[in-house]
DNA sequence: TATTCGCGGGG
DNA sequence: GTGTACGCGAATA
């Protein structure tokens, strides 16, 4: 017998003689990887039913499964506070036989935990978590159906250490090619001709390794050339099993490289032992994209990672754009996607240099990035494995919270089966927001005033927990939610939701504390890491326990939580204004924007402490009022959407900075200069408070536009080709422009897959068919439609902004020198809201005559989409009589 | 205004 | 594998 000692990375079983045969995967200290094996668990799940009725229940049973055995235990119940059952308990052999047992059992009663993995039903009950460290007792064991050193155990159980083993990671790229000019390569017919590989650390002293699937002749010891492209596929093979990584790296991997791979191999025959176990890679259609499973190792795809993270916005998320923003690094360009198989005649060593640097760009983005940072700690605090981790969030908070409930005795529910749409009738009320007072606020700091973690905090407070609902008449102390639903105190028994989030949101605390007290570069990066994984497990609860298809889903419980959160931010803007000489300008859920008379930033801190301190006094539980930031200036366009000009403090110095929130300056149908115009304006507006002067600027972008002196680079506007060109039903721009350039140069033959960019020239055509490449543009010294960029472009987002600091598109437009813009703008007969330019300061919507319908903006045809009658404008509730105008 | 549809990344 | 996405803009009624 030895002691092991391991860090948790992956579970799976395999049948032996009958029974399942655990096999858990670990990474020592040293990086080498262990498997343990485990013998003595059986899957099972619980049935509910009236006591007496379980001696029948079993015979039944037993008549269809005679293997099975039984116990009945006490259990609580998750729903409703002190619901205590004796529960059934069903034990099968086989964990892929339960779906089947169940459907059977379902017939006598409720089941309940019948629907979970079984390497998490292990795991659950041996309180065992995804890249926690365990220890178990085994001797050495012999088995041909695992890679990597067998032990057999008799026990394990999680450890407390906090560093992390060293891992392997590979990044691949693979090319392909095919004939096919319309449509992305078919693995049933298409062959793999290159596979690039990217290590770290390094493999026999090589970053790199590239595969081709041919003989050419190259010497590069890098490069390893094959006889077949079975050949190189199985080389392929054979490096995975020697280098053994733990983690394999790809751009959009999930839904190119591996799926490719697999079924490559499968159309060729070749096994796919990719993993750590004698298992094929599995590969699973899902309803849109690909999951691939690959026992003992992670499959990690930066593109899926970098898109889901709110904090990282491009334009685009293809590879090279993402490299550009993030490394400062770009693809090889090879010109275009169709130059592979040419290059593959023609020029090998482009390829390669290529394929290379696709895999080297995904690695890097992963380990320089730190990006799977936060992802260990999410696996950590969650429990899950790593693999998995990367799903959405409901199935994070169900392992944390089945490993609580098998600590507590309590039953977990199966998944809802999704029945239709209204699964009940009451619907969940969302949070409050304040109406804001529209316009330009610079005559008095606004301090912005936050609830921490409000709905935690609300959990928390009030002990709101599935297992706390008071549904009975009991003589126990409660609280009682705005909308009638109870939960008993604390006292009595403290929930499971809130004691979960006691625990995140105190290790939090303790981590930022120790932040605090680090310089080391490399731990601060794990800290910081740790930090947010324990923020986003606590912030995403409170939507779990809304979710319709959560097993724990009370709609009640949630309608509680965002009532609570409505009755305490209208409850602190009461006091704060009754008690302060301040008005309450906005909010929206768990903040508000407090307007005050002072300009002094000192004076406003003082001010912004005081009310925080003030507040949170009043308020109950854990709920705190936080003093954020101060604007000096604020820009309010509506509910959601605002620019501001913050001032922070920090030590003794003020950071200040602008922040937007719902106005947009990226948009991937926006040209650059949209972005920069916008910020540019809302700049001065903040900063300078020049409303004449960001005025000026927008006439004078107005100004270069008509006279050709803007950059053609800020003009254009890219979109992707992504099917034949025939098969477009409308008329799109970059479609009628590509058909275009196919017929000037019939040579691109194919150009499906390829971004197109164009500017909009001069011209009395439609819109789309005005659609040219820039090049072609300064080539033949062509026009662009100033026209079409300051009413389609320019004016949509800037007006607003302008309107609420009560700048009517009139002025805007009229200051120009350029008078004949007007008169350009009025006769333009495409756009018949051009035409009411003249009368905007006159009418304050538009209505259909017909249905009565208020219109934001006029109709292309000034026609009514609803009911197809005139519009017309109206003001201040009346129809004025200037319909003439959109008649013309 | 509501609701559905289609797409992204990759060769 | 006792399972499986999501968020958003555009189009449509």
């Amino acid at each position: 017998m030895q002691k092991l000692i391991g860090q948790l990375l992956d579970v799976d079983y395999m049948m032996v003689n009958n029974k399942p045969l655990l096999r858990i995967f670990c990474k020592q200290k040293d990086g080498k990887t262990i498997c343990l094996l485990y013998n003595k668990y059986l899957p099972y799940f619980y049935l509910v039913s009236p006591e007496e009725n379980y001696e029948d229940i079993k015979k039944n049973i037993l008549k269809v499964y005679p293997n099975l055995k039984f116990e009945i235990l006490e259990k609580f119940l998750p729903i409703g506070y002190n619901k205590k059952v004796k529960a059934l308990k069903i034990i099968g052999n086989d964990p892929s036989k339960i779906p089947e047992i169940r459907g059977l059992a379902e017939k006598f009663g409720t089941c309940y935990e019948a629907d979970i993995l079984f390497k998490y039903r292990f795991m659950a009950d041996m309180q065992l978590r995804g890249m926690e460290w365990i220890e178990a007792d085994g001797k050495p064991a012999k088995t041909n159906t695992v890679n990597c050193d067998c032990f057999e155990i008799n026990s394990i159980k999680k450890i407390d250490i906090q560093e992390n083993a060293p891992l392997k990671y590979l990044s691949l790229d693979i090319e392909c090619i095919t004939d096919a000019t319309d449509r992305m390569p078919d693995p049933s017919k298409d062959p793999i001709i290159i596979i690039s590989l990217c290590f770290y650390p390094e493999y026999k002293n090589k970053k790199q390794i590239i595969l081709i699937s041919k003989r050419s002749g190259i010497k590069n010891e890098n490069i390893i050339e094959n006889d077949s492209e079975e050949k190189m596929l199985e080389e392929f093979i054979n490096i995975i099993k020697d280098y053994d990584p733990d983690i394999i790296i790809g751009y959009n991997i999930n839904n190119f490289d591996m799926p490719y791979l697999i079924q490559r191999m499968e159309t060729l025959n070749i096994p796919r032992m990719l993993g750590r176990a004698n298992k094929a890679a599995f590969l699973k259609k899902l309803q849109q994209g690909y999951s691939t499973s690959i026992i003992g190792r992670v499959i990690v795809d930066p593109y899926e990672i970098i898109r889901r993270d709110p904090w990282l916005k491009f334009k685009r998320y293809d590879l090279n754009t993402v490299a550009k923003e993030m490394l400062n690094d770009t693809k090889i360009d090879i010109g275009g996607i169709r130059e592979i198989k040419h290059l593959w005649e023609n020029d090998i060593n482009k390829l390669l240099e290529y394929a290379g640097k696709d895999a080297e760009l995904a690695l890097k983005l992963i380990i320089q990035k730190g990006l799977l940072d936060k992802f260990f700690e999410l696996s950590k605090i969650s429990g899950l494995l790593l693999q998995d981790i990367f799903g959405g969030q409901s199935q994070r908070h169900e392992f944390n919270i089945l490993s609580e409930f098998v600590k507590e005795n309590i039953l977990m529910p199966c998944k809802p089966t999704l029945k239709r749409k209204s699964l009940s009738e009451d619907e969940l009320k969302g949070a409050i927001v304040f109406e804001p007072e529209i316009g330009l606020h610079n005559n008095g700091n606004i301090l912005v005033l936050d609830f921490t973690s409000l709905y935690p905090s609300l959990i928390r407070t009030y002990n709101i927990c599935p297992t706390t609902l008071l549904l009975t008449d009991e003589n126990v102390p409660f609280y009682e939610s705005p909308i009638g639903v109870k939960f008993v105190k604390e006292t009595v028994k403290e929930g499971v939701l809130p004691r979960i989030l006691k625990k995140l949101m105190e290790s939090r605390k303790a981590v930022r504390q120790q932040m605090k007290n680090t310089t080391d570069p490399e731990l601060l990066r794990i800290l910081d890491a740790k930090q947010l994984a324990l923020k986003d497990m606590a912030n995403s609860l409170y939507g779990y326990t809304g979710y319709s298809r959560s097993r724990l889903f009370v709609m009640s419980i949630a309608n509680s939580i965002t009532a609570y959160g409505r009755e305490n931010i209208k409850f602190s803007k009461e006091l704060v204004e009754k008690n302060f000489p301040v008005k309450v300008i906005y909010g929206d859920t768990d903040s508000i924007f407090v307007k005050t008379n002072i300009t002094d930033l000192e004076a406003s801190n003082e001010l912004g402490n005081k009310i925080s301190e003030f507040v949170s006094e009043s308020l109950p539980g854990v709920l705190e009022l936080k003093f954020e930031k101060i604007f000096k200036s604020f820009l309010i366009l509506s509910k959601k959407r605002y620019a501001g000009w913050s001032f922070e403090k920090d030590g003794d110095k003020w950071k200040e900075k602008i922040v937007m929130k719902g106005i947009e300056t990226v948009r991937r149908d926006w040209c650059e200069l949209v972005g920069k115009t916008m910020k540019n304006i809302l700049k001065i507006i903040l900063k300078d408070g020049d409303i004449k002067k960001a005025a000026k600027i927008f006439r004078d972008v107005a100004k270069d536009l008509a006279e050709g002196k803007i950059p053609l680079e800020d003009l254009v506007v890219i979109k992707s080709i992504t099917k034949s060109l025939d098969s477009y039903d409308g008329v799109q721009p970059h479609v009628e422009l590509a058909k275009k350039m196919l017929e000037r140069n019939p040579a691109l033959e194919n150009i499906v897959g390829e971004r197109i960019g164009y500017v909009i020239i001069k011209g009395t055509a439609l819109l789309s068919k005005r659609a040219e490449d820039p090049k072609y543009v300064k080539e033949h010294g062509l026009e662009i439609d100033s026209n079409y960029y300051i009413q389609n472009q320019l004016l949509p987002p800037i007006e607003r902004i302008f309107e609420v600091c009560g700048v009517t598109t009139t002025e805007l437009l009229e200051g120009s020198k350029q008078k004949s813009l007007i008169e350009l703008i009025k006769k333009s007969s495409s756009k018949s809201e051009s035409k009411n330019i003249e009368f905007l300061e006159n009418f304050d919507s538009v209505v259909c005559r017909g249905c009565g319908w208020s219109h934001h903006r006029p109709t292309l045809n000034g026609k009514c989409y609803l009911c197809g009658g005139q519009l017309a404008f109206s003001f201040n509730g009346n129809i004025s009589d200037k319909i003439k105008i959109l008649e013309n």
